[in-house]
DNA sequence: ACCGTTCGTCAGTCGTAACTTACCGTTCGT
DNA sequence: ACGAACGGTAAGTTACGACTGACGAACGGT
């Protein structure tokens, strides 16, 4: 789905973090992510396929295993909402700040 | 304690992402925030708790009613580590295709 | 001084998602 | 072809956090 809220949810724990900072690192197989994490490689997969469907990672299969690596989709979408959202709310707070009046505030 | 952490968990609530959107429109009081959602004040008040430990808003007391706003310093933590984090692993990710190896490949 | 409004906090309930173990399919080596 | 390695899925448990209702504190108006 690659939303912005997809990313967030996806973002919004703690191992699923950790995860994605190892990926991050180099692509891996979940093996090898999971020896690095104090959780079953079950867990690691779980996590994997969240990462996934919100376009954070990509997989690919190599022989028996499947490797892991970072996907610039979920970081763009995450940024654009940042860059519309934040950019334009703290432009029109600077507004209202400039005319040392809150938009409630006007008769 | 606004540590990119803490932000990106407050951020993974889709109720506390209405309440933040909302917030973005206009400072607003608590209860008038409520009046505008599908769950009670109490849960509003403690989303805000969450939101104003992240950085995110702050609180100003305005006579009886707290006036919620946006805060800066929550997307900068953000916003620092999406630059540290996904540019520096993206760009990685590009020298390592541009030279056809995954690292993970190398001898 | 009292009453209404506004809001934070406390206890308690409930749903969900993060985790485990067990199982099965797929792939490669011999 | 058989066995071992790797990983996704299913079933089940548990722990956490999102939510509600009740209470109390602070401020303002009359």
């Amino acid at each position: 789905m690659t939303t912005y809220g997809a990313v967030l949810d996806a973002l919004g724990d703690p191992t699923r973090r950790s995860v994605l900072e190892l990926v991050a690192e180099r692509p891996q197989p979940v093996g090898e992510l999971a020896a690095r994490l104090p959780v079953s490689r079950p867990a690691v997969s779980q996590h994997l396929r969240v990462l996934k469907d919100a376009g954070l990672v990509t997989d690919t299969a190599v022989g028996t295993q499947r490797v892991y690596r970072l996907d610039a989709r979920g970081a763009a979408a995450l940024r654009a909402y940042l860059d519309r959202f934040w950019d334009d709310s703290l432009a029109a707070y600077a507004r209202a700040v400039e005319q040392d009046l809150a938009p409630e505030e006007r008769p």
